[in-house]
DNA sequence: CAAAATAATGCAAACGTTTGCATAAATTCA
DNA sequence: TGAATTTATGCAAACGTTTGCATTATTTTG
């Protein structure tokens, strides 16, 4: 015995059943038009009842490419969460989708962010033909060397001009000006703008917020802002802090969703009513984003587009194309957290004990 | 010019130009005693210098193993969502952690219920040396023909006594009565339990809601059971039916976190007060169950340690062992939807708009 | 000082595919 | 019928590593 297993079944042991040689058997299952339509369907066949699967490795090397594309999602080094933004994990789904159904294998990494070099040795290794970034953050230099280098990498974020590696983002700023126009139309004089403009995708969300003041008539006010990160943990004592010291606001445009519903849930453990007294707006459109309540007023992104950009846009990049910038359409999806009339209770059910008025 | 891009570095370069042979270049990398201190020294150099990353494809053929474990993530056919629950995602991340600190690559697959049969390629081609199922489902059968066949296999899910395959999971049942009990002692009476006892996780938790009922000399009231299914719509369409017609109870155990969380915004919509009205306890403990109001009351799975226990399964079941069943222990995390005194306002500040009492 | 042991290196054969080229058999053409 | 063409197959050389074995140079031993 020289294995405690059965050994893999390869293309000899079909080769010699079917008593052909092993290249018929490879050019049979390519479906190459080489070999005899009747041979082909015998080795298909066979190849089939034995459960037959091609080595990888040894198709990649000969071939000279691999069939995987690596995903990596950066992790802050002072994080400690598992995963960062449910809105990643969106993402990730749909490119996982995206991958598989283009016949690639997704490699998933989780990097941290010091060593976003690291990642070179995916490529380099031949382990994936190209890598998708999610999330730029404040990374623009490493990704910049990375392209520079020859690494074929695509990048969700924002689209930063002149950029030498490859970008799919949604528009940021067509975003903050929808959110903001919206919340300006509800009437709201007041509204708090919350996210970290150090961030890309956030100062151009900032700057649709700006627009839309403008373009009505209105000035930013410093202090309608508030650098709220987005990890979970630190927006909650950041929001708890601010809202602590400020509650001179009528509106808040959340950067995200999950800011928006944990802004949400310290207002309302204060006693104050969305969107009664104030109104909400999030950012990304989780599925989540309608579970809750009050269902959230939020900034869509298209986040099945995006998974296919970024696959085209790696794709792309390991064929020596230059780099282009993506930037996909934005929509504002109204929800309870807006509503400016009396929140219609939808046929007030024989429920159990119902407060009026709550 | 042959390729577009430079030709990657292999080993033959560095072999070249430290004037050595590329067996010595490989085992120098690999750390073999056979080298010299001093060659080692200057071959490590080097290959850093030039970002020398050996072909993995090439390193997996020669070795005949791969470094590569895959993670499959079945999507049920019907449901359209991206990902199923934020708690396999959590679970994900923990998995993407647990693989890279021991040196594995990971593999993500989404594969439909339907063709669950297809992941054993991942194995049989070598791309993957195990497989990680996260969810067992209504899929012990197919699981079990998978392991019969050889495919290394550790699956999360409920311990299916005598099965074939390695399966880690939470203890259900004592997650179950955990949140009984509490209620219980919260007063409750009428305990309305939310989940699909077809599936086996829950069928056990359903079991630890019934030891604890009777326990505590009471009886199950088949009226206080509704077959809520896991996935978010479905989960609040058939909640909001269940709310319709039924409001004899003064708490619920819901099976998953989305699903308490649902409850809570559908429950809020009817005016009904949580806790003060009905407690409400959730299962899994997401990071999002202390982010919502009122924070969530829930029972906890040690993820990180499953994610340890997955892997050490796989590769046990790539060597041949005996398949294991590995029970971790579930933890009851008292939040704010089972407060039974007044709600302590913590220091209500200077709020805005406060209202008292709610 | 010869013989034996040790240390460091190289040679060449794998690993399981794919594919250019040669070849054999069958068919068409003039 | 012989030459030219087409069709189907096999041979053998890659692809980039790792590793058993042989080889050489160096040190130790008796």
């Amino acid at each position: 015995m020289k294995k405690t297993q059965a050994n893999k079944t390869q293309m000899v042991d079909i080769a010699r059943i079917a008593g052909v040689s092993v290249s018929t058997v490879s050019r049979a299952l390519a479906g190459s038009s080489l070999v005899n339509e009747e041979t082909r369907k015998r080795i298909t066949d066979l190849a089939r009842s034995l459960r037959f699967s091609a080595n990888v490795g040894a198709q990649n090397l000969r071939r000279g490419q691999s069939q995987t594309i690596a995903v990596v999602l950066p992790k802050s080094t002072s994080d400690q969460q598992p995963v960062s933004d449910p809105f990643f994990i969106a993402l990730l789904g749909e490119l996982a989708d995206a991958l598989t159904s283009q016949g690639y294998d997704m490699l998933l990494t989780r990097v941290d962010e010091a060593r976003i070099d690291d990642i070179e040795g995916l490529a380099s290794s031949g382990r994936a033909l190209g890598i998708v970034v999610i999330g730029q953050w404040l990374h623009h230099y490493a990704l910049t060397a990375l392209a520079g280098r020859g690494v074929p990498i695509a990048v969700w974020g924002a689209a930063l001009p002149g950029s030498n590696y490859f970008i799919v983002g949604s528009d940021n700023r067509i975003g903050g000006r929808l959110a903001t126009e919206h919340l300006i139309a509800c009437g709201c004089r007041k509204i708090m703008f919350l996210g970290d403009t150090r961030l890309p995708e956030v100062a151009l969300r900032f700057e649709g917020y700006r627009d839309a003041l403008i373009a009505n008539g209105k000035m930013v006010n410093p202090g309608l802002t508030a650098a709220i990160p987005f990890e979970a943990q630190a927006a909650r004592a950041a929001l708890d802090d601010l809202f602590a010291h400020t509650t001179d606001f009528d509106a808040l445009f959340a950067c995200s969703d999950l800011m928006a519903m944990t802004a949400n849930a310290l207002l309302s453990a204060r006693g104050v009513r969305v969107p009664e007294d104030i109104k909400v707006v999030g950012y990304d459109d989780l599925a989540l984003a309608s579970q809750v309540h009050p269902t959230l007023t939020s900034v869509r992104q298209p986040l099945a587009e995006a998974a296919r950009a970024l696959v085209e846009g790696v794709l792309q990049a390991k064929d020596g194309n230059a780099p282009t910038m993506t930037v996909l359409n934005t929509t504002l999806v109204k929800r309870e957290s807006t509503h400016t009339v009396q929140t219609a209770k939808k046929k007030t059910s024989p429920s159990a004990t119902t407060k009026k008025q709550r």
